[in-house]
DNA sequence: TGTACATCAGTGAACGCGCGTTCACTGATGTAC
DNA sequence: TGTACATCAGTGAACGCGCGTTCACTGATGTAC
């Protein structure tokens, strides 16, 4: 049935970001298919190209959405603390939740991404979009600091945010072994360590 | 010219695992084809299965091979280095060697074969040798720790990992922006801080 | 408000291409005598 | 030490299959009058 309304095309175009941004992250761009994307979006792979002109534009947008939910994430986690250093260690705790080491499970941009962007070639528009997320993240980090020099802010942001990312990696690969958890336990005691854990909000 | 002696067709083996152990590394599994790998052994591709059953089990060979050189080269580091906290940071300076950042060098298995791992499937046989080195490697660290407290060596042992692969695969990732090298430099000043960085044996 | 028609989102088949794997064949190697 | 021959590492073509992309077609949408 083609010819759909402008506003169900709409909906249509944010369904296949949506499927593109989840999808890439659980399995990396190459084992992704357009057609997979297609259908987890409820529509014939045909279609794409009347939404995207390539496959790599579509990474280049999932990418970025990707980043932009995980800043918003970032930001109610920061807003919910109850100071800046709380808020940093509510980031960490969060990104190094247990389900999230589960490597068939969509987490991080910049965990899930950071292999196929290094391999991208200079020209691939993800690359932009990848490198646009990672600086929004270590600003937002370094901003959480307040050692009152700005210069060794920023650099234990980087530091966390490598530290983050390379635990939920490595556990992800080491699945199912216990160093895995091993893994997660020591880099969650090294971040989390300025406040007490909080129970959430209910 | 077919049928080799059995010497140079052991070389051949050898230098195919080589091969492989490189591409894929640099590449990733997946974009590393079987006549890549054949073809920089100086073969071609329709001989590479009277050496493996399958590319899945040359990828298994290249991993733990890769692990075995990287391993050799952390003791070269531990040996060289005054005490064991400078062979820490000797590993760590060594790790996050500019030319490593790189994205198209062969860096640590650790790093560069991470993504791969975590989306195989269970079965795939590179998971067993890449779960065996990443262990390899905390116990390497961990027995430099010398607090005399073994679960805080391996706490921090595994901290470090994380750290010294996130920080590579960060700068990897956004390679030819500024904020790589300042993730590097972050996680250097981070990593390496007990010894005074030596000159290296000329 | 109603009608005619151009538009274009979506369909499903098809096109090229590349990759993992198989296979018939080759001919130097290395063994049996 | 020589000779005959089975072995098998390597070659290059071919087989299936899957994927990104294209394309002719469809028919509801939305615009022009």
């Amino acid at each position: 049935m083609p010819r759909v309304s402008k506003a169900q095309a709409e909906a249509n175009h944010q369904a296949i970001e949506d499927a593109a941004s989840r999808l890439f992250r659980e399995r990396g761009l190459g084992a992704v298919t357009v057609a997979d994307v297609m259908a987890e979006a409820g529509l014939t792979h045909g279609g794409f190209y009347a939404h995207y002109p390539s496959k790599d534009a579509l990474a280049a947008s999932a990418c970025e959405a990707a980043f932009a939910f995980a800043a918003e994430k970032w930001r109610r986690r920061i807003d919910g603390a109850d100071s800046p250093a709380a808020g940093r260690d509510a980031i960490a705790e969060g990104y190094l939740k247990t389900a999230y080491c589960d490597p068939t499970v969509a987490s991080c941009p910049t965990a899930t991404l950071a292999a196929d962007v290094a391999r991208a070639d200079e020209a691939h528009p993800i690359k932009t979009a990848y490198v646009a997320g990672v600086k929004q993240q270590i600003d937002l980090l370094a901003n959480l600091g307040g050692s009152g020099d700005r210069g060794k802010d920023r650099s234990a942001a980087c530091v966390q945010l490598a530290t983050m990312m390379g635990a939920l990696l490595l556990a992800r690969a080491t699945h199912g072994d216990p160093i895995s958890d091993e893994i997660v336990s020591a880099a969650r005691a090294q971040l989390v360590r300025r406040s007490a854990k909080k129970g959430g909000r209910k």
